[in-house]
DNA sequence: CTTAGGG
DNA sequence: CCCTAAG
């Protein structure tokens, strides 16, 4: 009888959330989600508090309809379900979610970003999943901020009431306070106690920083062993711990296990090789400086990733070392070289996310192939990592996936899509533009065969011939 | 220092 | 991503 009741309460609710959505407010709303968070409480069923904690991060609505009501209703599922309207404004709310991350991650409001995804969000639709792991990802790079702008995101999908500010990015640390109450408000929905926590966990978050990672940690943990089987069910949810896991400061691209792994991971072999190696010769410093490197907490912008000091410290290091090193033998000192150099030109690969990649695309039409400085400085200017030479290696492999799955089989690129990471057909396709207008050197005859290139066509499309040289004068030029 | 090209 | 050669 209880059940049925709240299956009653809930459809109702249901209806109410809907409501709300076309018309942004419900009076009377809150009541009705108390006594209904009430009912849900009581039977504290083990799913009701994990959906409330799971929530808690991204389109709490669109979950708890989802999971409650509509159990076929997955992705965008839901935003079939909800037609048009939501459809647009749930897209948006993904879409701005992209700029706002992307934006908030290059600390540069470019008007360029939001042209970028927002060319993208049709293809977004279909790589929502894929996309997310990336963003999230970079979503490292702005530790504080990311709370709110994950949240007011999230809102933003399925309240249009506050979409007014979703153009603004200055708006956006403004209108997430309010947002947040409004989330939570949704929240309590499905449990007090679930709403008690992210409540808990709000005011830490905005009250101080320092104590948000002992607070959310173990939640994380909780929730990830709940969570271990149902990951493929539930990419939303995964994507939502991770991001909680990011806000621990720890590095994640993608379940939680991993989150361990390279924990553990972290002293390697070599690492501990070389541990023993200083400690032997007494030589700290150098262990020092590794320590730092080998946990780095986030690709931030005050560390570069690899900057060119690196080079120098070690080198300076390796020299000392080699006199001290001096009764070992040739090999080992030589192996001593080699891991140094790979220990400390180890692999960040910092995945590229697809807004990256469209503002990649979007310089070098801009700018022309071969500006890579250019480029770097105008439209990645705070990304600390992506150097120019990432960049152009970046742009050489678009080249060639683009046109490795180009005309051929466009089934079969779907079919890939789900092992690869998929590139968005439009810019697959502005991809093969850009490549047909200026012709990588060496990659072209593969290019050309594929697209049938012309070389007389090069000239006549002067759109990006000219820029060539201008581009030259604003290097000159630009010293920002 | 920047770019091209190979690994 | 990394490294190196070439301008």
């Amino acid at each position: 009888m209880k059940t049925d009741r709240k299956q009653h309460l809930i459809k109702k609710l249901c209806n109410m959330k809907r409501q709300r959505v076309d018309q942004s407010i419900v009076p009377g709303l809150e009541d009705e989600a108390t006594e209904v968070a009430h009912l849900l409480a009581e039977p504290k069923s083990e799913h009701v508090s994990r959906d409330g904690v799971l929530c808690f991060g991204k389109d709490n609505l669109e979950k708890h309809l989802k999971m409650e009501d509509f159990s076929c209703a997955f992705d965008y599922g839901w935003k079939i379900n909800y037609g048009g309207l939501d459809s647009i404004h749930g897209q948006g709310g993904d879409d701005l979610k992209l700029e706002v991350l992307d934006g908030l991650l290059d600390e540069v409001d470019e008007v360029d970003d939001i042209h970028a995804a927002h060319d993208i969000s049709g293809a977004c639709e279909d790589f929502l999943l894929d996309i997310e792991f990336p963003e999230k990802h970079s979503v490292l790079d702005c530790g504080p901020r990311e709370g709110s702008t994950l949240r007011n995101s999230s809102s933003e999908s399925h309240s249009p009431g506050f979409s007014g500010s979703s153009n603004s990015a200055g708006g956006i640390s403004e209108s997430s306070i309010p947002t947040v109450q409004e989330s939570n408000s949704k929240n309590g929905v499905l449990g007090n106690m679930v709403s008690c926590d992210l409540h808990r966990n709000f005011r830490s978050k905005y009250g101080c920083q320092g104590p948000v990672l002992d607070t959310i940690r173990p939640t994380i943990e909780d929730v990830q062993d709940l969570d271990v089987s149902d990951d493929d069910e539930e990419p939303l949810v995964s994507f939502i711990l991770s991001n909680r896991k990011v806000k621990g400061s720890v590095k994640v691209t993608k379940g939680g296990t991993l989150l361990r792994q390279k924990r553990l991971r972290k002293p390697t072999r070599r690492y501990i090789e070389e541990f023993s190696r200083n400690s032997t010769t007494g030589k700290n410093k150098c262990l020092k400086v590794r320590s730092q490197e080998e946990f780095p907490q986030v690709p931030s912008k005050s560390q570069p990733r690899r900057g060119r000091p690196k080079k120098i410290v070690p080198k300076l290091e390796l020299e000392s070392d080699c006199e001290f090193s001096a009764s070992e033998s040739e090999d080992q000192h030589k192996r001593t070289k080699r891991s140094k150099t790979a220990c400390d030109r180890r692999k960040h690969q910092t995945m590229w996310t697809l807004a990256e990649v469209i503002k990649l695309v979007d310089g070098i039409a801009q700018y022309g192939v071969g500006r890579w400085t250019d480029i770097k400085r105008l439209l990645f200017a705070s990304s600390a990592y992506r150097t120019p030479v990432d960049l152009r290696d970046k742009w050489r492999n678009l080249l060639r996936s683009s046109s490795a799955h180009g005309h051929n089989r466009r089934e079969v690129q779907n079919n890939v899509k789900h092992a690869v990471r998929p590139l968005p057909k439009p810019v697959v396709r502005r991809i093969r533009e850009l490549a047909t207008i200026h012709p990588y050197p060496r990659v072209r005859s593969s290019k050309i065969s594929s697209v049938d290139y012309v070389p007389s066509s090069k000239q006549p499309t002067t759109k990006v011939a000219p820029v060539y040289s201008p581009a030259r004068n604003l290097r000159g030029k630009n010293c920002c």
